[in-house]
RNA sequence: UGGCGCGUAGCUCAGUGGGAGAGCACCACCUUGACACGGUGGGGGUCGUAGGUUCAAUCCCUAUCGCGCCAACCA
């Protein structure tokens, strides 16, 4: 049993809980569940090795652990598999800067990973990832994440690679990886191809150039106009340096303007070939000039333009950034010299009519948002649409199902229009790609194992040269929910936690991640890898920009959880996980979650001071036979009100919070628990509980057995949410045991004593109590009035006076005659007197409705008449205003005709009940100024 | 251009076809034997704007403005 400080200090236990979870094995799922066991298994969306937790990260995981402890708890056989992805570009740019920091190269360069080598840079990488693996996982259990550590996987471990490698083999007999030369998107500062996602556009300011290109006929002879000047074409462009490379001009076929033009030529501005002039329905007449320069080299829609009229492909842009020979005498100029050269030729040669301003899109590669431009290039691809289509239809027939639902209509606007995937990174960080060229008889082989010879020539290895590339991350990500339980072994695993079953990230890797899972996993397990796809919505920062790294306006939650804990971040996280709707997130939220885990704390400190005080008055408190519930159960009818109520209250909570767990509704959930625990059991069950506990004797018993029965059940429903501090504040409660239905087979260890294992509240009646519920709401409106009466009049806590009441049913009568004890405590009243007959007097005069009563206190000598006179007109005027309302309501024929029957009868009831209270408040008025002259 | 989401108290956000809620901030009073990370009371919003449906609209429909995200072949 653990003793508990003064107040909530999360420093003082978090990681002390941790560990002992850990090496109580409290994480670990078995490979086998118990006959009549459900399993339940998410995988964690791998985080970068060597990346550091972010908000993006703390969110996620958070919701990934609530859901993965309340499913422990039901009993489940539950795996939540750990892991981190090896971030090809990414982690190679660190190691790649940091090496540049560390030394020059023998030109005085900063040292590259080519002055290294391929195989140094690699093992330099390896040490990295070792030296800054360990950061990434070590915050997460800071979180408190609950994954199963035993189980930790990394994308380029053994096991994994051995997974690429059959994939990528298998998709290559397939015929679905090919390797082809095709316009792909180039970064030309990290040297490697990207896929289309790994572009993102950018809005730039820029430049719309108008250019001039004469028009020849077939010989190259000019082609005259009518007035007897050679005809020409103003063709707009942004990106004038394409032009080295245009092999065509294209207008529409139907454009009036440029009929004459069909079958001539153009000559290409500065270089002077000429080039076709071609018609092609793409291209928009009313967009610039209606004439469309194509260079199929290096832009998408040109290339496929191209490939419709067999038009040459000209490479000007090198993979290096600079213009390549066939740029003539630009080459070797960088891509913006080339540019501001060709401009100025241009306007030397009278080529250049317009120029305008321009705001266009460019692509900017992701990691290092540099421009990024399309080339032609030979790579690897898979080709995707034979995967797509069972993938599509999954999510058509419901077997994947995505909350939001709405994020289904994205994810198919993108599957139906899939590209071809680029798999293939020009990296030495990644799986390299398992193909082999031979020197001898130039054949490829891809294979499974590295081949000792050529299988189609037998030339020895040393003749074989490995392709150097290495596969895009996603590609090792895609097969994640597999690879990381064994396959392509045909593991226990794979049976047990195959499909898993929820998968749970941010909606901003839809595409990357998870229709590629969706893809990999129906093709290769037959399939779904998950049953539900859950989309958070996305962290933002204050400014409600996207956190990112390459931004640099992450806020670490670290800080957060150094200083308020693990627990007051991950309630707020719960709380605001509402969806369709960005977080942004506020410190204050996290202080005020804080300021409730300490409230839960100070609360079960109450329960303990009064088990100390039972037990110094001699009352023997011991576990009573069977249990407390039972004990509860068996003597329910007989329980004081305070306590009927309290265990009402909490059988309500339970279904509410399930619900939101069930529905992905966290917020739903903490809400609920919020309120019911501050605002019920704290406000009032602590308040009411404190006169039994005063008096002693069976009702002080009964109410700790209440108490403690409340607060068991209260941290059961939070521990997924507030997993540390409900663990700390249980593990001090008495009499508690080991989870007395333990369903997993946890391999002859011993029980461990934990609230991780025990078992999660259900929905059940047994505790409902309406009279209750109704009686404590009508102690309370009576408190409150009074309350209120003193905090208008500025009367002091200290400052008691005598209540008189007259009740307006015998039913008030006799509830407030019961419950006379706890209203004089809490509405800190001297005396309380039933009465009959108007009021008179110095009376002060408080209706109230429920319930029924009309409260009355000697004023003299304790208010101000003024002030009081105040208060009264005041309500007075409240109360006409609702009469009017009211009347005017019930004035309303239609209203009569046609809203519900009991809605009418409840606004005439609600009429009479104002009227009376109108009049007395007159009464009271009346007097006072009688007093007050 | 299309799709989606959001505009509710000073700030961050819940919420509902029958007279609007929380947390923080603000004001007043309280060192009351769980808690000052607290207690009690209070001030504060024509629920973006304009129409429509309905006995009744902050909520449903339409339009409109503003903000954001996503997807796009307009060079």
């Amino acid at each position: 049993m653990r003793s508990l400080g003064k107040s909530f200090e999360p420093v003082e236990f978090e990681s002390e809980l941790y560990k002992f979870w850990e090496e109580s094995g409290c994480f670990e799922a078995d490979d086998q569940s118990v006959p009549g066991q459900k399993s339940f298994s998410m995988v964690i969306p791998p985080p970068n090795v060597t990346g550091v937790l972010h908000m993006g990260h703390a969110l996620t995981n958070t919701i990934q652990d609530i859901l993965v402890r309340w499913h422990r708890m039901k009993g489940d056989n539950t795996l939540w598999l750990p892991g981190t992805d090896h971030a090809g570009i990414a982690t190679q740019a660190q190691v790649e800067k940091q090496i540049a920091k560390e030394g020059k190269a023998p030109n005085g360069k900063p040292l590259t990973r080519h002055d290294l080598g391929r195989e140094a840079f690699v093992a330099r990488t390896w040490k990295w990832k070792e030296d800054h693996g360990k950061e990434i996982t070590n915050q997460l259990k800071r979180l408190g994440s609950s994954l199963d550590w035993k189980r930790e996987r990394f994308t380029m471990d053994e096991g994994l690679s051995a997974a690429v490698r059959e994939v990528f083999v298998r998709l290559y007999e397939e015929g679905l990886i090919y390797r082809g030369e095709r316009i792909i998107n180039w970064c030309p500062r990290c040297q490697t191809a990207l896929s289309d996602l790994e572009v993102i556009p950018n809005e730039r300011k820029g430049n719309f150039w108008h250019i001039v290109y004469k028009i020849v006929d077939g010989e190259g002879k000019p082609v005259l106009g009518a007035d007897g000047v050679q005809e020409q074409l103003v063709i707009a462009t942004t990106r004038p340096e394409t032009l080295l490379g245009d092999t065509a001009v294209a207008v529409h076929p139907e454009d009036e303007r440029y009929k004459h033009l069909h079958g001539k030529r153009a000559v290409l501005p500065l270089l002077g070939r000429t080039i076709p002039i071609i018609t092609d329905s793409y291209v928009d007449k009313e967009f610039g000039s209606g004439a469309l320069k194509v260079t199929p080299a290096h832009d998408f829609n040109d290339y496929d333009l191209g490939k419709r009229h067999n038009l040459p492909v000209v490479s000007v842009m090198g993979k290096d950034g600079r213009i390549t020979p066939a740029g003539g005498p630009y080459s070797g100029m960088k891509f913006v010299e080339a540019r501001e050269q060709v401009v100025l030729n241009l306007r030397e040669q009278g080529l250049l009519v317009k120029t305008e301003d321009h705001v266009h899109k460019v692509g900017l590669c992701q990691r290092c948002e540099n421009v990024a431009e399309p080339i032609i290039s030979k790579q690897w691809f898979v080709k995707i649409e034979p995967l797509a289509k069972p993938a599509i239809a999954a999510v058509e027939t419901g077997k994947i199902q995505f909350s939001p639902k709405s994020w289904e209509k994205t994810y198919f606007e993108w599957m139906y229009n899939i590209r071809d995937w680029c798999i293939s990174r020009q990296l030495w960080w990644g799986h390299q790609i398992p193909a082999w060229y031979c020197g001898r008889c130039q054949e490829v082989t891809v294979a499974r194992e590295n081949p000792e010879k050529c299988p189609h020539c037998g030339a020895r290895a040393s003749e074989l040269r490995q392709d150097e590339d290495v596969l895009d991350t996603w590609f090792s990500s895609a097969l994640w929910p597999f690879s990381t339980l064994g396959w392509p072994s045909k593991t226990q695993a794979l049976q047990t936690f195959y499909p898993t079953s929820i998968l749970e990230t941010g909606f901003d890797i839809i595409f990357f991640w998870v229709a590629r899972m969706i893809m990999m996993g129906l093709h290769f397990m037959g399939e779904v890898p998950f049953e539900k796809v859950y989309l958070h919505a996305m962290v933002r920062d204050e400014k409600g920009e996207k956190m990112s790294k390459s931004k640099g306006n992450v806020i670490d939650p670290l800080v957060l959880i150094n200083q308020h804990g693990a627990d007051p971040l991950r309630f707020t996280l719960a709380a605001m996980a509402g969806q369709g709707r960005d977080i942004k997130l506020s410190v204050d939220r996290v202080e005020g979650y804080r300021a409730y885990c300490n409230k839960i704390w100070n609360a079960v400190k109450f329960f303990h001071l009064q088990l100390d005080a039972l037990k110094e008055k001699g009352v023997a408190v011991t576990e009573p036979e069977g249990g407390v519930e039972r004990w509860l159960l068996e003597r329910r009818p007989r329980l004081a009100a305070h306590n009927r109520w309290i265990l009402s209250r909490l059988e309500r909570v339970i279904p509410t919070v399930e619900k939101g767990l069930e529905n992905f509704e966290l917020n739903e959930s903490a809400q609920a628990l919020y309120e019911f625990s501050w605002h019920e059991l704290c406000d009032w069950y602590i308040e009411l509980s404190k006169l039994p506990f005063r008096e002693g004797g069976e009702k002080a018993v009964e109410t700790l057995y209440t108490l403690r029965y409340s607060l068991d059940v209260l941290l059961r429903l939070l521990h997924p949410f507030v997993p540390f501090v409900s663990e700390a504040l249980w593990q001090s409660l008495p009499w508690n045991k080991p989870a007395s239905t333990p369903t997993r087979a946890r391999g002859g260890k011993p029980e461990v004593l934990t609230l991780m294992f025990q078992a999660y509240p259900r929905p059940n009646p047994k505790f409902l109590d309406e009279s209750a519920e109704k009686e404590i709401a009508a102690i309370r409106g009576v408190i409150e009035a009074v309350r209120n009466f003193r905090g208008e009049n500025n009367i002091a806590p200290r400052v008691e006076f005598a209540l008189r009441y007259k009740a307006a049913s015998p039913e008030a009568a006799s509830l407030i005659e019961g419950a006379s004890e706890q209203l004089r405590v809490l509405a800190r009243v001297s005396a309380l007197e039933a009465v009959s007959g108007p009021g008179g007097g110095t009376e002060a005069v408080i209706p109230v409705s429920n319930p029924p009563v009309e409260l009355r206190i000697d004023l003299k000598g304790l208010v101000n008449v003024e002030e009081e006179a105040k208060r009264l007109r005041k309500e007075l005027e409240k109360v006409t205003g609702d009469i009017q309302f009211v009347r005017n309501k019930l004035g309303q024929e239609t209203f009569i005709a046609k809203a519900p029957p009991q809605l009418v009868e409840k606004e005439r009831k609600r009429e009479q009940e104002l009227v009376g209270k109108q009049t007395e408040l007159e009464a009271a008025l009346a007097r006072l100024s009688t007093l007050g002259g």
